[in-house]
RNA sequence: GGUUCCUUGGCCGAGUGGUUAGGCAACGGUCUGCAAAACCGUCUACGGCGGUUCGAAUCCGCCAGGAACCUCCA
């Protein structure tokens, strides 16, 4: 098993060698969508991130459980707020259906968006709402080890107390002093023994729909609980990797290190990874700026900021274009640039398939192959990796034209290459034209033209070539005249 | 205001002390009846000002501009 793999560990603000708890074996737990509104191009970027960190753990030989929740329950839109209303049942007023209506409908799609972008389903992908019970035991046992307090029905996370025996902000970089001048005082929180206290268990008002029963009130839990206690359930009280956006780090993740710390006496995760955000005009895409692009619109083209469609593997591309830690710029320019990219790519993978092999070599593939993983080894420098790749698609083309050689043995081994790096790792896959009813019918018809246009051009019948190329291109069919004669295909 | 971070060639985007990142575009060429497509080649940048160093995009300081988090957020 290959173990060079460098992770950058938000906790240590480090790159750290990656040495997973039991060997061959990786826990690994990404936070996943709340389900109550359609997936858009922001909340693609952490499924591909730990799509890919998934898939090479998987080619590197580990055993993997990955889990990636569902949040049904939703958070506090306000915590404060006197109507304790969360995102879901707000929602579902708005819409006059049932709550977990709206979230079987929003499931759904971002589960079909995620096939789309060929993102791996992860072994297990729990609910919130399906796990209450391990979340009430998770408050217990903080209750016990006297970190929380009950008030009036709802129980809160004691933050100063807690920050008396460890560090509360140590992922975020902050102490409690930054905390404590830095949080607003918010109405109705008169409950709480300091405002940046957190709930974890919060009494449900009439209105608020969802809600089951406890110990304490007729309620529903905290933000930041169901990570703690599904991540403990499925992967055991320590684990390996924890990943999501960087706007997750505080408070949501520096609350899940207090909660397992709390209960359990030690954290739970060892490596922290956190993906950058996408921006468009500089600024972060998220549902609250209004700024976003739904997965939908861009597979469709159908948003007035979209020049044309783009394809579920274009978007992929692009997201891989860029390291998971920096924020990449959403532009139509920069997915053209993505796409026109990936068809290169694809096309050598094409040429590749049919070269022919020599008796020598003068070509190093086991260099080429030894320079992508190493990229990838290097905290998943999926751009190097590919900057690397055209590298090889240079190689690729060259050999086609006979600049270079490649032995039989070499040329087995650029196959495995190209074929376990970009399709198994990186996860990419050829996209075809959809089929349509009509798809025999257009192509006998368009075949039938060009085959006279063939005939037209062995007469040299200029004329009547030209004209036949530029009706069928009009119509918005792209010819390409090839040795063999020609072929075609519907522009995009 | 506090914390953290960013500023790279026409565009996107790697790169943490000394050698060409890469993609797109552009330009030149090969191919072609002409095109298109494809392929090959060319294009040497690092916000500003100082400092450290034999040497800085890369380290330090200041300035300018921008972002994320501090409230739900991927």
């Amino acid at each position: 098993m290959k173990n060079q793999l460098v992770i950058y560990n938000t906790l240590s603000r480090k790159k750290e060698l990656f040495i997973p708890l039991v060997e061959g074996k990786a826990g690994l737990y990404v936070c996943g969508p709340t389900v109550y509104s359609d997936t858009h191009l922001g909340h693609a970027r952490p499924f591909i991130t730990f799509d890919l960190l998934f898939r090479y753990l998987l080619y590197s030989g580990y055993q993997v459980r990955y889990v990636r929740n569902i949040t049904d329950v939703g958070h506090l839109e306000n915590e404060a707020e006197e109507s304790g209303e969360d995102k879901i049942s707000k929602k579902a007023r708005v819409e006059q259906i049932e709550p977990m209506e709206v979230v079987q409908k929003y499931v759904n799609t971002f589960r079909r968006n995620m096939t789309q972008l060929n993102v791996l389903p992860p072994g297990i992908e729990p609910t919130a709402s399906g796990h209450i019970i391990e979340q009430q035991q998770y408050i217990d046992s903080i209750l016990q080890k006297g970190f929380a307090y009950e008030v009036n029905g709802s129980v809160y996370f004691d933050v100063e107390k807690y920050n008396k025996l460890h560090h509360y902000g140590k992922l975020s970089g902050r102490n409690l002093e930054d905390v404590r001048s830095n949080t607003r005082k918010l109405e109705g929180q008169d409950e709480k023994k300091n405002p940046f206290d957190f709930a974890l268990w919060k009494k449900a008002s009439p209105e608020h729909i969802m809600r089951w029963p406890s110990k304490w009130s007729e309620g529903f839990p905290g933000w930041h609980l169901e990570c703690s206690a599904m991540s403990k359930k499925y992967l055991g009280e320590v684990f390996d990797i924890h990943g999501g956006g960087m706007d997750l780090v505080f408070p949501h993740h520096e609350c899940e290190i207090a909660q397992s710390t709390a209960s359990q006496g030690k954290e739970a995760v060892r490596y922290w990874m956190h993906n950058n955000m996408i921006t468009i005009n500089g600024q972060k895409m998220a549902r609250s700026l209004g700024n976003f692009i739904t997965l939908d619109q861009l597979f469709s083209g159908n948003h007035e900021m979209l020049d044309k469609a783009w394809s579920p593997m274009t978007i992929r591309f692009f997201i891989l274009q860029a390291h998971y830690r920096s924020t990449i710029d959403f532009s139509n320019e920069a997915l053209q640039a993505s796409e026109k990219g990936l068809e290169r790519l694809m096309a050598a993978i094409d040429t590749l398939e049919k070269l022919p092999a020599s008796g020598n070599s003068t070509v190093d593939v086991k260099g080429l192959k030894e320079k992508c993983f190493a990229a990838l080894d290097d905290d998943l420098n999926s751009p190097v990796a590919i900057a690397h790749l055209f590298d090889g698609v240079r190689m690729i083309n060259s050999i086609a034209h006979g600049q270079e050689q490649i032995d039989s043995a070499g040329l087995d081994e650029l196959k495995s290459l190209f074929k376990v790096f970009v399709f198994d790792v990186l996860g990419l896959f050829r996209e075809t034209q959809e089929s349509t009813e009509n798809d025999g019918l257009l192509k006998g018809v368009v075949d039938f033209l060009l085959n006279l246009r063939i005939e037209a051009k062995t007469r040299k019948d200029w004329a009547t070539a030209d004209k036949i190329r530029n009706e069928l291109n009009s119509l918005g069919i792209e010819i390409k005249d090839t040795k063999e004669g020609f072929e075609w295909s519907l522009k995009g």
